[in-house]
This record gives C-alpha cells, sequence and structure tokens, in this order.
DNA sequence: GATGAAGGTCGACAATGCCGACCATCACCC
DNA sequence: GGGTGATGGTCGGCATTGTCGACCTTCATC
C-alpha cells in the first residue's frame, strides 16, 4: 500500500504504545520502544499534547493519553448505526434476561465492545464499552469467527490462550466448535474466558447480510446454565435479539 | 510554538471534522472543508483507515470515525486517576441521593464527562461518558469556571449562550455567580441548560489543593428542588462525596 | 452518450519533518 | 560540592517526505 503517512504512522503507534503499555510513559521511553530519535519523538509528542491527544504531567514530565480520545470515541459511538439499532433491543434483552447484554464488532484480533446494558438487578457493575474481549473464548468471538470471514482469518492467525483450564485451545477442536456455532446459529462460553462466568450470543445481519456484530448475554454460570449447558431460554432470547436488530439493519425476514 | 508537526495537525483537523459534523463525509467534502487539495486529504484519510482511526463505507466511499477510536478512549479512562479514586464514591452519592451523579473535568471549552453513575431506579438511561457540557449553565461547569483560572479564562472567552430562558447570559451577572459559588463552595443549575432539570456539583482538588474536576448530580427539577432551591441533603450529599475524592487523592482534610 | 461530480492515482518539486549533536535540569552519590 | 548519568527539551542542516494539481475511472443523471 502506497503512500502512507510517516509521521502519522508514527503518532498512531505512540498513542497505542501509551494505551498498552504502562500508565505513564517518559519521552526516552517512548522514543527507545519504538526506536524513534528523541527529538522525533518528542515534535510528535508536542503535537499530540496541542491536539489534546496526550496529556503531559506537569511534574514529572510523563505522558499519557489524553481527553480528547475520549471525546471522538464517544462521537464514534454517536455515529455507528449498528449501535444505534440495537439500543432498544439489547435494552429489551437485559430486561427479559435479567442478565448484563453486550453488543461486538470485530476490530483488529478481537472483539470491540460498543454496547453494553447493566444486569438488571443493579449492584456495582463496571460500563466495558470500549474494552475488547478475546475472539476465540469467548461467545461474541466465536460468533464473529464462525459467521464472519474476517474474523476467522484473525482467530486463524493468532494463538488459542488459556484463560481458564476449559478454554479451546487446539485448532482442530477450536474448528469443529465453530462448525456447531454455524449449524446452530448461536456460540456459548461455559467458562472459557473467567471462571464462574458464561455467555451465550448470536449474528447480527446487516441488508447485505453479511455479519456485522454479534449481541449476546453474560452472566454467573449458576444462573446461567442449567445442568444440559445454557438454558434454552437465554438461548432464545439471544436469537429473537440479534434476529430484530438484524431486522432493524434492513436484513429482512428470516 | 515552534516546529508542530503539519500533517498531525491536519490529521486531527479531520478527525475533528468527521466527529463533530455530518455523521459521514466525502473526501472532496473533507478536502474542501479544511482547504486541502483532494490528494492530500485522501492520503491522510488512507493512513487514518489503516491505523483504524477512520472507517470507510465501502459502497458509498465516505468517511466516519473508527474503532481504534473508542478502545483508545476506554484506554484513557483507565489511566485516570482521579476517576478511579472516584468510583467508589460517585456509586455511593448516587445511591444516597438517589440521583445520577457526574464526574466531569475541564476540556477544551467545555467539561468533559468522565465518569456517570446511573440513578438508582432503573429506567433507559443512556451513558454520557465522553460527552461534552457547557461551562457557564451546568452545576459542573460553574463550579469549575469558579474555581479552575484556566476553566475561568475558557468561559469568559467564549459567549454565554441562552439554552433555557433561565441560562444567564450577561458577562457581570455570571461574575457574580461565580462569586457565589466560590463562597458558598458549591454549584447549581436549576433549569439553565435543560428545561426541568436541575443540577449540583462540588470542585475536587488534587494533593496541590489545586482544583481538578467537579462532581455533581443531575436529575429532574421537582424531585432535586424544594422551594428555597436546592435541597440541603443533595448539597451536602455531593460536598461530602467531593471532599472525600479530594482526600483520596491527597488533599488532606479540610 | 455526453456531462459532471464522485473517489482515487501519479509524479515532480520543495517544503517538511527527521536526525543527532547539543543544552538545561534534576537526583543521586561518592 | 561537584561529578555523573539520568531526564526532558532545543536547534539547524540535510534529504526524505508529504504536498499539490493534473489526470484517470467510475457512476448517476440528464
Amino acid at each position: 500500500m502506497p503512500g502512507s503517512i510517516q509521521s502519522l504512522e508514527r503518532a498512531a503507534a505512540v498513542l497505542r504504545l501509551l494505551a498498552g503499555g504502562e500508565r505513564r510513559l517518559g519521552l526516552s521511553d517512548v522514543a527507545s520502544s519504538l526506536g524513534l530519535a528523541k527529538g522525533t519523538a518528542h515534535g510528535i509528542l508536542r503535537t499530540l499534547q496541542q491536539e489534546g491527544f496526550v496529556e503531559q504531567e506537569p511534574v514529572s514530565g510523563k505522558y499519557q493519553l489524553g481527553a480528547e480520545l475520549l471525546r471522538l470515541g464517544n462521537s464514534y459511538l454517536d455515529v455507528h448505526e449498528l449501535r444505534a439499532r440495537a439500543l432498544v433491543w439489547t435494552d429489551d434483552l437485559a430486561r427479559s434476561s435479567g442478565e448484563a447484554a453486550y453488543l461486538g464488532v470485530l476490530h483488529q484480533h478481537g472483539v470491540l465492545i460498543v454496547h453494553h446494558v447493566f444486569r438488571p438487578d443493579d449492584g456495582r457493575q463496571v460500563l466495558e464499552v470500549g474494552a475488547m474481549q478475546p475472539l476465540h473464548s469467548t461467545a461474541l468471538g466465536k460468533v464473529l469467527s464462525a459467521f464472519d470471514p474476517v474474523a476467522h482469518n484473525e482467530v486463524a492467525e493468532g494463538e488459542l490462550a488459556a484463560l481458564t483450564d476449559r478454554t479451546v485451545t487446539g485448532t482442530a477442536e477450536f474448528e469443529s466448535v465453530l462448525d456447531l456455532t454455524r449449524s446452530r446459529g448461536w456460540g456459548s462460553d461455559l467458562e472459557e474466558t473467567w471462571v464462574g462466568v458464561a455467555s451465550v450470543a448470536a449474528p447480527v445481519y446487516d441488508r447485505r447480510r453479511m455479519p456485522v456484530g454479534a449481541v449476546g448475554v453474560t452472566g454467573a454460570v449458576e444462573r446461567v446454565c442449567d445442568p444440559d449447558g445454557i438454558q434454552s431460554r437465554l438461548v432464545a432470547a439471544v436469537r429473537d435479539c440479534a434476529r430484530a436488530v438484524s431486522r432493524d439493519l434492513g436484513a429482512g425476514r428470516f
């Protein structure tokens, strides 16, 4: 791909570095991590700071991400059509299922949560919008991997890290899980990502019948499962919700 | 300020344009809006797209903000110390007051909401983290304008737009409101931003006793007010919360 | 099939941003 | 106290880099 703007690529790398690594990094850390001259790194950081993408702690001189990113990320949500259509349906899903509802899309090598409805019985819950989940172990991720070829590529290239002792880590076994997901039309996660937590998800299609995301519910395994696995009432609720959102996006009836 | 990187400034302008204006913009729109040659705008957009900051609708070729911004914005929240300290206290504030609690910081010409706890009685509520509020009409904004000199500058330079017929729009009158805010140590908004909505807020200080943000509650005027104005139990709850967060940040006792 | 406006490409030119040597400041410690 | 080795930050010469505007292709309209 010709003609990428070098300074922009580097600035993006700086932002990712600040997002991923330690909370705060000094100029020299940034420069050496990215293999840049100090002067170069400083110019990039100064400009990013001026634009609000990066903030500098006055006392220590360390750099961290800036508030403008939060504002822009929020604007992204405003524009997101899938999310807009799903708002009301995921609300219903959380209410009828009694569990937390999630809407996720493929982003890079994982699932990006773009909407999250708290479990109706309140209690302290952390909002996970903007967070990433693995493709190979969560219900949302498996659904995307099964139905979206791009996601399938991503998961095939990465490795299947064992997050709990129930995580599927063998390539062949994982493919058969995807086959099952495709054939029954929904995916599940039985303590494969977090111990004690299970989830169900189903795909959402756009007007061209392409998979564009997944909706699902997540909750404590004691509530979500019965002896045979995921409770069928939850499976039905999730699939209904996915169908409703797809219809709203113009995918027509199934 | 010497040596800002031109291409980065332009890329930031592109992102802001996409965030602020219409939902989706074409290449020519972007180029003409920013006074750039089409080729230049295309190079910037291509790189931003590659990095995930911008997405292109395949069918129409229009550009919109990308998912990476959401992810980075979320990372910003993770790093944000003030927010981390305030999480538990704002939770308590929402529970004890029965209203939605907010934590805001100064960003550019407004208040950026960095945390939002839903009103305990559920019901459909939209999360406002990442949204901006005006400095001159909201309780959070008035508190920041009163206690933070930088915010005061910002509000003095902008104009005091009338958002409802109770908004204070005169400079002298607004200054006396700020004086009142400073002298009593908290700010209020009685239907000055949204009709039927009132709010209270108090300042949060860091370990050097500098104001770094504001916490407050917002709700329907019928619930929040009594005949004399804001209910004093809410004022006390908000101020307690602000003191607690400040103490957590190391500001010491008052 | 002409027309206009869309997104996108290309190559020449020089403005631009990069590099590395250099400064200023601070903390630590002999 | 003055080395010493960090740190963040500055500056100017050089050539890499990004910019510009003409040009191409596609699509919708007339």
